[in-house]
RNA sequence: CGCGGGGUGGAGCAGCCUGGUAGCUCGUCGGGCUCAUAACCCGAAGGUCAGAGGUUCAAAUCCUCUCCCCGCAACCA
């Protein structure tokens, strides 16, 4: 491990993954973002040539969809979300070396130059398809665009590309009852012809490369579908597309995931252009290192995918793919209907953009796991560590030290106070373990360890207790206030790579330069400091409570009038009409017997007479609930006229019908109806 | 035997790889201080380290099994 650049120090290219144009950044996004740019600061700081590398993804069918809604062109969508980002991360403090955006003629480039690599080396093949088309949208519906049972596991609601319940991926003809996923009518099959790159051509390559690049418990996920049945990755998409056009075609465009990743390279370029730097130096000689943060719903595409791209042109691999997990909010997925689905944009209206870098960071440590936002252990850590521990440490002694002693500060003379002396050095001595947290991105460590600077130093205060002493040895406590100030000052040096701004007023306040890491070595043991503003103050409850009420919908002036009988919250399509309603045959039926799925965790098959209609086989999800034996010989009520339904464990012919809590989750209650009495199988419920 | 993460005082976590008095932060209670942003310092209460078995002089730590929780996946038509 390197802890201090040298020039013998490889250097380093740090890219994040680069946020989609079609929405805004929320606190979950920057978990990624916020790593990797505690993570490139502290390279930085410490002597590392390096460099951060990020931009908008802005391809694709939605941007394309979305610009149509709002009548404006692709290109517009795409500015505003730019620009938005962009502040949203500057207002972060996520400093980017360069952000740039999928849609540039360099990236056109570097993908064109992709893909005629590839199939020249025979990694393409072009193939006939039949391919989805709306009649009424008037476009080949990509594969985001089109919903349907997953053709693998039949999950529902899936989309064409690949199945995020079983991670299947395949062709979105392959979908089971497909429909357009915007007016909802079912497309028509029209041929068309499919770009695909033979990503099977590569496997023995990729089973090798994720074991040495990626963390290992994404290997062994991976590994799974290296094994198994690696697809052919299909590139290209019809038009009308907003993306690049494929050389050699009329009306082919690049799938937006086929240019995204490339969008690293070619913000490269841009940034090299800019800077004069070596474009070949990053990407293609070997004295370099190139590192991902990802998070772990895109491992598919930048552990597969995109290695094998990389290996085909002749650029390098990355050294390590990152990948973090999800936040959660209060231990809980985030949610919209809760407000802890946090814009970015929404937290900065509330809170200081350090408290969360703080947070992150001290929890953090580097691995896979997800992170939780504890909304009042946030306010806690922060309150408590930032402010009161460490923050105050430098209010104490300053303060003192400017209005007392002239802020003049002191030689550190161990006759005097040995202790003094030790403080220091004991802060210092902990710089070690701190830069090997951080070259590691174990964060978390890093700042317990700060923190303990901090306790020392604040111990070490108390005992001295100036405040006294200054009554009768003013030499004294210039002393052990001058060490007591250093050991801040080795906090705020620490703290830099998350807090650069606190970092760089601590230097004002100290009347130094801008810190780098090895201003640590050395002890401030002259000079003047400056006059001392707070730093950082407490976070209140309130502000938390007013960012999440912001984030909550608008609830569009609740329902004043209590509609009564709308006991059944109709998804958001509006009023049904009779007619549509007459076309669920509901109808009564007797479970003639029930039995636990054993494989299932929440199915029992249940054989039911529907009278006239026969005897049909159910599948329903609700083992939870009840005991099969206290099932049979009742009745209930079924839809009838469902399509039958190809389950793993046979055919489902029906649904029964069962109360409960809409919001799901805490009420785990599952209630079947039952008729009143005199009702007989077969009969029409309406 | 689907993949992975986890179960340590009220809360959040560290310790586990490399066995040897169970630790940190918050919270609670009592005390101190009054320089500092109601901050800081000292002390106390509170844990059979999910459970069982095994290895060992010694297990939170290693091995085996079981239970539970959380993501993802499989099914909730």
């Amino acid at each position: 491990m390197t802890t201090a650049g040298s020039p013998s120090s490889p250097k380093r290219l740090v890219t994040a993954a680069l946020p989609y144009a079609n929405g805004p950044i929320h606190i979950g996004h920057l978990v990624g973002y916020l790593q990797a740019d505690f993570w490139v600061r502290w390279n930085k700081m410490n002597g590392r040539d390096c460099v951060y590398v990020c931009g908008d993804d802005t391809h694709g069918t939605p941007i394309m969809v979305k610009a149509r809604e709002l009548k404006i062109t692709p290109e517009e969508l795409i500015a505003r979300a730019h620009a938005e980002h962009f502040k949203d991360f500057s207002d972060f403090g996520v400093e980017f070396d360069i952000y740039s955006s999928t849609n540039t003629d360099e990236n056109r480039k570097f993908a064109e130059e992709f893909y005629v690599k590839m199939r020249d080396a025979g990694h393409t093949n072009v193939r006939p398809i039949e391919q989805l088309f709306c009649n009424h949208d008037k476009m080949f519906l990509p594969d985001r665009f089109v919903k349907g049972v997953c053709p693998k596991c039949g999950a529902l609601e899936q989309y064409g590309d690949s199945c995020d319940k079983c991670g299947a991926t395949y062709a979105a003809t392959d979908l089971k009852n497909p429909a357009c996923a915007i007016c909802g009518s079912t497309p028509v099959v029209k041929p068309s012809e499919t770009i695909a790159f033979k990503v099977s051509d590569f496997r023995d390559y990729l089973r090798v490369w994720v074991r040495e690049h990626a963390p290992e418990e994404v290997a062994n996920k991976l590994s799974e579908w290296i094994d198994g049945e690696l697809f052919d990755w299909d590139i290209s998409r019809d038009a009308p597309y907003f993306g690049f056009k494929i050389p050699g075609f009329e009306n082919k465009y690049f799938y937006v995931w086929m240019d995204a990743p490339i969008g690293y390279i070619s913000a490269t370029e841009q940034l090299c252009k800019k800077t004069g730097r070596s474009f070949d130096e990053y990407w293609k000689t070997s004295d370099s290192e190139i590192y991902h943060f990802i998070g772990k719903d895109i491992i598919k595409f930048h552990c597969l995918f995109w290695p094998a791209m990389l290996k085909n042109v002749g650029f390098k691999s990355p050294k390590q793919v990152f990948v973090n997990g999800f936040l959660t909010v209060n231990g809980e997925k985030m949610s919209k209907s809760k407000g802890t689905l946090v814009a970015a944009r929404t937290y900065l209206n509330h809170l200081d953009s350090s408290y969360l870098r703080y947070y992150y960071a001290s929890k953090l440590n580097g691995q896979l796991q997800d992170l939780d936002l504890g909304l009042e252990d946030f306010t806690n850590r922060v309150n408590s560590d930032l402010v009161g521990k460490m923050t105050n440490l430098g209010s104490r002694g300053a303060q003192m030290l400017g209005k007392r002693l002239d802020g003049r500060l002191c030689a550190l003379d161990g006759k005097r106070d040995a202790e003094a002396v030790k403080l220091v050095a004991s802060a210092i001595a902990r710089r070690k373990a701190i830069a090997e947290h951080f070259e590691n991105r174990d964060f978390a460590k890093a700042l317990a360890e700060v923190r303990d600077m901090a306790d020392d130093a604040n111990k070490y205060f108390d005992e001295r207790a100036p405040w006294n002493l200054i009554k009768t040895d003013p030499e004294a406590t210039r002393l052990a206030l001058t060490a007591t100030l250093n050991v801040f000052r080795q906090i705020a040096i620490a703290l830099k790579p998350i807090l650069p701004v606190y970092a760089d007023r601590v230097a004002k306040l100290l009347n130094e330069k801008p810190y780098a890491w090895a201003d640590g070595e050395r002890i401030l043991e002259s000079g003047t400091i400056g006059e001392y503003e707070h730093l950082a103050t407490r976070i209140e409850a309130e502000k938390v409570n007013a960012m999440i009420d912001e984030s909550k919908p608008k609830t569009t002036e609740p329902a004043k009038t209590p509609a009564p009988k709308a006991a059944v919250p109709t998804a958001d399509s509006g009023p049904l009409s009779i007619d549509t309603f007459n076309q669920v045959d509901l109808r009564i039926a007797k479970i003639v017997s029930a039995e636990a799925v054993p494989e299932a965790d929440k199915l029992l098959k249940l054989q039911v007479d529907v009278g006239p209609l026969g005897t049909r086989q159910i599948f329903a999800g609700i083992k939870s609930a009840y005991d099969p034996k206290t099932l049979e010989g009742r009745l209930t009520v079924i839809v009838a006229n469902l399509a039958p339904r190809k389950m793993k464990f046979g055919m489902s012919e029906g649904m029964v019908l069962a109360a409960s809590d809409p919001d799901g989750g805490a009420g785990k209650g599952l209630f079947i109806l039952s008729p009143d009495a005199g009702a007989k199988p077969g009969d029409r419920v309406k």
